[in-house]
DNA sequence: CGCATGACCTACG
DNA sequence: TCGTAGGCCATGC
């Protein structure tokens, strides 16, 4: 397994995460964008997955491209703590576990804005 | 510098 | 809906 890297590229990925605001989600090849890092979503999961859990992350407002939760790949604790952090923000699944990204999906802010 | 790994993405059947 | 295959590139050894 991978450990942690220098904080040079995952505080652009943090940066962004913070950003996201609550009741909504963005996908890690958004994240990714956002940061300026395109095509690199393999490395926000991964920058997440070394994010100290005091570091404020909403990272539960991370999901995948399908609008699943990718926790469940032997994270322990699964999917669930996700889902139910976004269920506290209001987020709706469907049954198949998955949420509507045309919904829920964060449009960044017209700079300037934050 | 080369090799292996990864909370992913897209395409295809 | 599920599984497979190829690709992306930063990070660690």
């Amino acid at each position: 397994m991978k450990e942690a890297a220098r904080p040079s590229t995952y505080e652009r990925i943090y940066a962004v995460v913070r950003r996201i605001p609550p009741g909504r989600v963005a996908t890690y090849g958004d994240v990714a964008r956002l940061a300026g890092l395109p095509r690199q979503a393999r490395l926000v999961g991964y920058a997440l997955h070394a994010a100290p859990e005091g570091a404020r992350l909403p990272w539960h407002r991370v999901v995948n491209a399908q609008g699943r939760l990718s926790l469940g790949r032997g994270v322990s604790g699964g999917e669930l703590p996700q889902r139910f952090r976004l269920e506290k923000e209001r987020v709706v699944f469907d049954q198949s576990g998955r949420l509507s990204l045309e919904t829920y999906r964060w449009k960044r802010p017209p700079r300037r804005s934050q």
